[in-house]
DNA sequence: GTCCAGGTCGCGC
DNA sequence: GCGCGACATGGA
């Protein structure tokens, strides 16, 4: 068992199911253990299972990472997981300054200040930007099935339980038969978006994971990001909140509705005037719309 | 059959 | 810059 260690205010399971990502492929939340696990392919190129779950820990709150594998992890593999896991939980991001900002916005301020914000991302930018496509213009049941798909078809299965696979990466994307997206995968006019990008990934003419640690400012990664064909306002907005900058709000049906209801008596309004609701909230905007459509 | 879903693209202006 | 139709898929 590995172990990470947040600083308190944290809500493990609140964290990770403040959006959907733990219900879609390969994340699974295990709610009867408030588990959330994850079958990980390594650059080893060896699979593990992950299980992640929470402990308190008096000062902190203890990640606890149970990893199983054919055999035992090399040294540098069990960074890989530790780094990746890291990642995911977002536990190098600071969230002060937004609990302080929330306190005078009830009821917002009395549910982050619980441990919420830290919500889950990919452990690599390349799944966090297929399965952000996936969200557009389908619902959130189709999302979940796309991707299920994609998993099953294409990701390296874990040896001790093989119908668990990985999230299949740009490689083995690539390398599919078109007709496999079409007739199996079935992501609709989104297979071409997805190979096309793994395309470019393994060609080596788009570097996607370099944005995880390039420092760069919120507008210089959503012009990176939509570059990417697919990628929009709305999802490049949604890939910001994922790597860490929450200055934009993602413009979508639901914000729309949420807002419309919310704010404008169900009046029709334009987008500029939805997005003027959460102004006040600066660099947080982002986490403000999401805990405020939250209940 | 029609419409729409946590939109985006490519086109014409 | 803005408006518009097309777009794969599955469910209501």
């Amino acid at each position: 068992m590995l172990h990470l260690h947040v600083p308190k205010p944290y809500s493990f399971a609140a964290s990770v199911c403040d959006h959907g990502w733990p219900n879609l492929a390969p994340n699974q939340w295990l709610a009867d253990w408030q588990i959330l696990q994850r079958v990980e392919q390594l650059t080893t190129g060896r699979v593990v299972l992950l299980r992640l779950s929470s402990a308190d820990a008096g000062d902190t709150v203890c990640i606890q990472i149970a990893v199983q594998a054919d055999g035992t992890l090399t040294p540098m593999e069990t960074d890989e997981v530790l780094a990746k896991v890291r990642w995911m939980l977002k536990l190098d991001e600071a969230f002060a300054a937004f609990y302080t900002l929330a306190i005078a916005h009830d009821p917002i301020g009395r549910v982050v200040q619980q441990g919420r914000g830290r919500l889950l991302r990919s452990p690599t930018l390349w799944e966090d930007v297929v399965k952000t496509i996936a969200t557009t213009n389908v619902t959130w049941g189709n999302t979940k099935g796309m991707i299920q798909r994609l998993v099953d078809q294409l990701g390296a299965p874990f040896p001790l339980a093989p119908t668990l696979r990985a999230f299949p990466t740009a490689a083995q994307v690539a390398a599919a038969d078109p007709a496999l997206f079409a007739n199996v995968i079935r992501m609709g006019y989104r297979n071409a978006y997805v190979q096309g990008l793994a395309q470019e990934i393994v060609d080596g003419t788009r570097d996607l994971e370099a944005l995880q640690t390039a420092q760069l400012s919120a507008a210089e990664l959503k012009k990176a990001v939509k570059s990417i064909k697919g990628i929009g306002d709305y999802a490049a907005h949604t890939l910001l909140m994922l790597l860490g900058h929450y200055s934009e709000l993602p413009i979508d049906s639901e914000l729309r509705s949420h807002v419309t209801r919310r704010y404008f008596g169900g009046e029709t309004r334009s987008d500029k005037e939805m997005a003027a609701i959460y102004a006040a909230w600066g660099d947080w905007k982002y986490l403000a719309y999401w805990f405020d459509a939250y209940d």
